[in-house]
DNA sequence: TGACAAAATTAACAGTGTTAAGTAAATTGA
DNA sequence: TCAATTTACTTAACACTGTTAATTTTGTCA
């Protein structure tokens, strides 16, 4: 009866596992489904109803898998953040020069908005307080990206290579600064799009200017 | 008859202008409840059958004085970019020092933010194209903010007070810094709000070092 | 007063997020 | 293998939303 009962219990755990499994895939499909047609129709156009069509389920099955549609919005805001997380960690691993560091950070910022418009107007424009709400289930390695600029700042300051300012603070300039730049090309009002490089690159020169000693 | 006529005429007139400013009046009376109700409800929670309702008409007399929602909207924003571009005006003419003035249609620029948040949030994070809009009818003297910029700038260069740069790219960089520290600060993450002030005083700082001969 | 124009309303449509009740399917235990 | 039970999903409904067309009320003129 041992045989047998192990046998039960490994049916028993695979059946449980392939179904929490499925509910996983539908959950990821759901979201997978809803980050395309966000991007696509925006933010005021984007409806549950859409997404229920999109994948083939009644309106309600969301309901199964996101509390509500605020949920599904931070959860598609969160990708968002996780691959902005991942890109700022990269850039800071990129290089070990304090001042080329910061340089590469600023230069992935910019471009993850300029390449993720939609997503960065939702992550920091229309619905900035998600970036202070915590993960969602199922994600265990988010890397907090303001973490990133200030530990960059700090360890520059304590090696000596920047002007020693309060790292928040600076930190906030910083992000500031390029988000202002950003948001504003993103806007798009008064400012060429073609103006938005040479923007940058003099933001973050000036930037320079105030950080090295 | 002629008398007849004319009072007749007069009359006549009279009515229809009395008409006329009825319906300006309530034209008006739309707008105010709708910015009230917008201020205190905000972008999503903002509906034309709870101005309806708060004015006491139907809400489909809303449409006999804004073409839709969207227009209605529009005027809410652009009672934000009159007194924003009153504001900006009056720093610009508080000093003939070109510095200080840059310094104080900056200042001009934060406090708005500040102090009126929801607008500020319409104008520029959430519906920033309504910038580029022509005025709606009923408004004549509309000061173009980001000119106030362009032109304190560019007057400080000729003069030989402030190095020369494009200004239209200038104009750029303080505005994008500015409405860096603005809208981070209303976007509130990572930010506490005493903070806002001091971040401001840095920008306004460092944009005066980089401007100055 | 009666004709006409303007102003406002009612009714309706298509769409939204969301909840509660009901159904079908999968899984379990005997 | 078969009944019991849990799980997955759907249908129906509610209370909203913006918006249009048809209709009624109101005001103004001869």
């Amino acid at each position: 009866m041992n045989t047998i009962s192990t046998r039960g219990e490994r049916l028993k755990k695979g059946s449980a596992s392939r179904r929490v499994q499925n509910k996983l895939d539908l959950k990821r499909q759901i979201l997978e489904s809803a980050m395309t047609l966000f991007e696509t129709h925006g933010y005021d156009g984007f409806s549950l109803r859409q997404v229920a069509e999109a994948i083939g389920y009644s309106p309600t099955t969301i309901y199964l898998y996101f509390k509500d549609k605020d949920e599904l919005l931070f959860n598609i805001a969160y990708e968002g953040f996780r691959d902005f997380g991942l890109a700022l960690q990269a850039a800071y691993d990129s290089s070990s020069d304090h001042h080329e560091r910061i340089w590469r950070i600023g230069r992935a910022y910019f471009d993850f908005g300029m390449n993720h418009p939609v997503h960065y107007r939702l992550m920091f424009m229309q619905r900035g307080e998600f970036l202070a709400q915590t993960a969602p289930t199922g994600y265990t390695d988010f890397v907090d990206s303001f973490s990133i600029l200030t530990r960059a700042l700090s360890e520059g300051m304590d090696e000596g290579k920047i002007k020693t300012f309060d790292p928040q603070m600076t930190g906030g300039l910083l992000w500031a600064s390029l988000h202002g730049v950003v948001s504003l090309v993103l806007t798009n009002s008064h400012l060429p799009p073609e103006t938005a490089e040479p923007l940058f690159a003099w933001q973050m020169q000036i930037l320079e200017r105030e950080l090295r000693m």
